[in-house]
DNA sequence: TATATTTGCTTAAACGTTTAAACAAATATA
DNA sequence: TATATTTGTTTAAACGTTTAAGCAAATATA
């Protein structure tokens, strides 16, 4: 079996006797070209089976229609709906998108960020790792000119578009939440402070109590990755405390998950020894048992702006100078883990 | 703030007064090329901060360096961690992938074919969504002589390379291993018939039931899409029966988490009234309540073996004309909701 | 010393498209 | 009728690489 010869827009022309300028011109409905030629040259387009170069196209134009995007991991249903809904009004412009996954790893990041600079992305969104503290790779991909969006894990200095909620308020929340179900003692696994989202986290929970008159004890307030097993560990912590917290506020949902394992190991009753709330919305909040109180954090809406920002920038040449700053404001999912009244 | 023009490889060249020929053999560590220029090369492309152009070194090559990939969801854990594997391994020898998803849709499936077509991959590797049974799209891309590998999903007809496990055997361990619980009625809430793996697993579970002298029964075998929501469903049927099942067995985990919660609002004992069994080995099938005994599909094995496979197709310029089927063995992972001695 | 080979580069074409500029023919305007 | 405009096309260059072919200089071989 031969590799077949592509089929070619000076094919079409050859075909017809015009020129492959007309053809390409008809192709994209050029007004100077008339319907006839029009109606031929699409019409043997089809019986040639043409497909586009589109390598050739886009480096004629100067842009490659791609657009990159970098996630922590595609496996939470967060990031694979903020994809998703991405994705679609990304493609409905005519860009395809390239997903990457930086694995909470710095290195990986790195060389996903290279990666999509050697593709020639017109543009890449992404949200950070966890390791990520250096920020000259984002600033690699400033420098370059290339529109930059970042969305849940951001950082402030980067002075570059962003979409996400409103964390320091989520925070206060929960803890209204909490303090209602008569909740005194609450504990907070937090994120890692150096990331921004983490940060206001836990300064909202840390403003919360003093508004609510509670004391703030250094014991209750760990720094986490957020992961299942790093919460399973930080729950561990927090039961081991001579003066046990009766709630918990999980900064993530998997960390969330390992401390209701460990709970329901040690048959602690949740809500009424122990109340627990986790971030993200994640499904399976709602599926185990009892079921997780939550953030929803409009994975769906955060997708769609960031590409709605991106196709912004992508519509002008020059860099847009006015930045796009949106904070969607979350909404707290009050499930069996929490509800005490 | 203007674009910064990038620069080329003429820019080098006019810096060292060769052409860009040499500049192009030098980068490339061509045998030719004098190592006092090459070393010169090297030094002004570093601080020129050169980046090749891909889509020109693309276009003259004749290949994109970019692999399509194509799965119904990126959120469960299988495909992403099949995905993440392939990655490394692609990464590697100088491939970047792009990720589609068709979301289980026939018509979705068949956009991301074209795209990836249009995007001038080098191959494609796919897991077919629910809907498909129309392999049309699949032949285009056979047709354009592109290599196709399928995973997990596959088909038989299409004579394309594949990755999966032993499905057929897959069942057999699991009515087996429930047997050995004392299970003499058991159900089977299967996927698609059409689809190959569901069928095998189908094939497998009646053969089983055969082998063990246990009579089949109809109204035990359901066909599902396997959501967690028609596992809800499928469940509900099956505990409406006359004479209940004392075991299920679900094609997929997220199925088996839906038919799991059912069985949880109805205070019904797992495993004593009814042992479930799921396939796929979901991270949360060890999480919930009771935990899911599940079949382990090994992942990471299949995303390495597809990239391998591809790699090996890439390396010939004409089409190999051996099938690589690649047939893993799967793990049966035993758990509480059908551990009963 | 004359000839062959190797080394290190240049030239020029090619990949498939897009597009500014040119131009002839058809049509409109004065 | 002469001139201006519009219409429909062609020409040719460009995008940034790669690479076959060519060529001069340096080196090896006889």
């Amino acid at each position: 079996m031969v590799k077949k010869k592509k089929t070619t827009i000076k094919d079409i022309a050859n075909v017809l006797n015009i020129s492959p300028a007309a053809v390409s011109k008809a192709l994209h409905d050029d007004s100077r070209i008339s319907k006839k030629t029009k109606k031929a040259v699409k019409q043997v387009a089809k019986n040639l089976n043409y497909q586009p170069n589109h390598l050739a196209s886009a480096l004629r134009r100067g842009k490659s229609n791609l657009v990159g995007v970098i996630v922590p991991r595609t496996n939470s249903h967060f990031f694979s709906s903020v994809i998703q809904n991405m994705e679609e009004i990304l493609n409905n412009e005519g860009y395809n998108i390239i997903i990457t996954q930086s694995s909470e790893s710095f290195k990986k990041e790195c060389n996903n960020i290279d990666t999509l600079l050697f593709t020639q992305v017109d543009g890449i969104i992404a949200s950070m790792a966890n390791e990520t503290v250096d920020l000259q790779y984002f600033e690699k991909i400033k420098s370059k000119g290339i529109p930059l969006i970042l969305f849940d894990r951001g950082e402030n200095d980067l002075n570059v578009d962003y979409i996400g909620i409103n964390d320091y308020d989520s925070s206060h929340m929960i803890v209204e939440h909490l303090v209602q179900q008569g909740c005194k003692r609450i504990a907070h696994i937090g994120g890692y402070k150096h990331t921004r989202i983490f940060n206001n986290r836990i300064r909202g929970y840390v403003d919360a109590l003093k508004k609510h008159n509670l004391p703030l004890d250094n014991e209750l307030l760990l720094e986490s990755s957020l992961t299942t097993e790093d919460g399973r560990e930080k729950m561990l912590q927090l039961l081991a405390l001579e003066n046990r917290p009766d709630a918990v506020y999980v900064a993530g949902d998997y960390a969330a998950l390992g401390a209701l394992q460990v709970l329901n190991e040690r048959n602690i009753k949740l809500p009424q020894d122990i109340a627990l709330v986790g971030f993200g919305n994640e499904p399976f909040a709602a599926m185990v048992t009892p079921s997780i109180t939550s953030i929803n954090q409009h994975s769906a809406e955060i997708g769609k702006q960031a590409a709605k920002v991106f196709l912004e920038h992508a519509k002008k040449d020059t860099v847009n100078q006015s930045l796009n700053k949106i904070i969607l404001k979350a909404e707290l999912v009050i499930r069996d883990s929490s509800r005490l009244k």
